[in-house]
RNA sequence: GGAGGGAUGGCCGAGCGGACGAAGGCGCCUGUCUUGAAAACAGGUAUAGGGCAACCUAUCGUGGGUUCGAAUCCCACUUCCUCCGCCA
């Protein structure tokens, strides 16, 4: 959510980001519109609020019971108009927060202006894509193959965009979530386990809501919403409070599984498990302040690019152009490793500064060391990595020409003595 | 699922129709004192919206209602605690 004030001071600015992102920017003049309707109608009834304030109190003091009656029937009568008054102001108010709250955030700066994902830039590529002495399988052929990964139960079990994890498989993505919580932890994150449903005021304060309801999953009975990403839980998990200067940056991580209803996405993707309705994801967050936010924007890249390294996957990062920026984002980074055996660079993490719009909504707060009024947090959020991506660059860029898949050096201790993933 | 009791400022806690944005305490900030600190004393210390400003409005879990006037009365909801039941 963007501040009203903003939009009312600089009008051309907000257009302008508008603009970049591919945006129709008229509803800025309606949003102007709206706050004048509801400033001078907030002038009007908070006039009348003081009258009768004041003239209340006089009536709890009055003697003269004639002259108190008559006051009571006058007040009684500027009761119903101040009524009448809260009740536009209260339908101008909503219509404003309507539209207000269906303005993305603005891009930094130095974000590239640009149409869609194939504008972003590529800022540095780590590691030389690996060379094969054979034709390297995509994990499609190579899961099923070795008994690993069955399409086909997914399908079975809840239908398409859905597969099973079997025996080494399984184990490889659980020992894939363990250790990378454990490496979050030791580059300063604290996990947390959440929820992983929750109410509706926490997807808005995310800004999951109203806007990306149709990609949701949503339990009508209890009025749970599932989780799209972790981000949503951890950023609702300090909605309303008020944190301090000196306990910033507040670094977490969480693993959860992530569900989507991919309906922007109908079509694409539907081969492999590289889209799913559900996912495993670890993620790492940060609320830090406004000053320290590009910087910490770049620790978290340099974390989850660690976590790339550690696996031995060669990666790259780029920067998203305003065309690809996400509804919230200020300015984000992706994080793609390269996958040998379906010949594509796969988006494994996109990290991204949110500045002030989940605070707003969420109403996050940190005080000032100097002890000046409290002011929003930023907060920040970054995969780290997503499960099956990562997962399908591990299994393509560590198979052998029998079609076995070696196992990453640092996963081995959690793999319980499987050095090599072979057919059974 | 049933019965009962709660929800008040950064924290604790009083108030139960009118001078209450809210006693008192704790914490925090400033000042006096002190070589410095502590203690003591004095003052200050919520958030949001509107207004050039003086200042005004709203907020005592949330949403409605009654009333000239609601933290206080009524209704609904959320949530926490205790006990019973049920499940593991």
């Amino acid at each position: 959510m963007l501040d009203i004030k903003l939009i009312r001071e600089q009008p051309e600015l907000v257009k302008d980001a508008l603009k970049k992102r591919q945006i129709d920017s008229v509803i800025i003049d309606d949003i102007v519109q709206l706050d004048e309707e509801r400033r001078a109608l907030i002038l009007d009834v908070e006039g009348k609020k003081a009258e009768r304030n004041s003239v209340s109190k006089e009536i709890g003091r009055m003697q003269d019971k004639t002259e108190r009656e008559a006051k009571i029937a006058s007040m009684r009568e500027l009761g119903d108009q101040i009524n009448s008054l809260d009740e536009q102001l209260k339908q101008i108010e909503s219509r404003l927060f309507e539209r207000l709250a269906g303005i993305p955030n603005i891009p930094d700066s130095d974000v590239p202006v640009g149409v869609d994902d194939k504008d972003n830039v590529v800022i540095r590529t780590i590691g030389e894509k690996k060379h094969f002495d054979f034709e390297p399988k995509p994990h499609w052929e190579l899961g099923p193959e070795l008994g690993i990964l069955d399409f086909e139960a997914g399908v079975k079990l809840a239908g398409t965009r859905f597969y099973v994890l079997e025996g080494a498989g399984a184990r490889l993505q659980r020992a894939l979530i363990f250790w990378m919580l454990d490496l979050h932890i030791r580059q300063g994150y604290k996990e947390f386990y959440p929820p992983w449903m929750v109410r509706e005021e926490i997807m808005f304060a995310s800004g999951q809501l109203p806007k990306f309801a149709e990609n949701l999953y949503h339990d009508y009975q209890e009025d749970f919403w599932w989780v799209p990403t972790a981000e949503v839980p951890l950023t609702g998990i300090m909605m309303g409070e008020v944190l301090d200067e000196a306990e910033l940056p507040l670094n977490l991580t969480a693993y959860t599984a992530c569900f989507r209803r991919e309906k922007m996405s109908a079509g694409r993707d539907v081969r492999g498990m590289k889209r799913g309705h559900q996912f495993d994801k670890v993620e790492m967050y940060k609320y830090c302040t406004p000053e320290t936010a590009n910087e910490e924007l770049d620790n978290m890249v340099a974390d989850a690019c660690a976590t790339c390294e550690a696996l031995g996957l060669t990666y790259r990062v780029l920067l998203q152009s305003t065309g690809d920026l996400s509804f919230g984002s200020h300015k984000t980074y992706d994080i793609e490793v390269w996958a040998p055996g379906c010949q594509e660079w796969l988006e494994v993490s996109s990290i991204s500064n949110i500045g002030q719009f989940q605070a707003r909504r969420a109403n996050i707060k940190y005080r000032p060391a100097d002890g000046s009024a409290p002011q929003f947090v930023n907060t920040l959020n970054g995969s780290g990595l997503g499960m099956p991506r990562t997962m399908i660059a591990v299994m393509e860029n560590y198979q052998q020409e029998d079609g076995s898949i070696l196992i990453p050096e640092v996963l081995k201790p959690l793999m319980g003595g499987i050095e090599v993933i072979q057919k059974e």
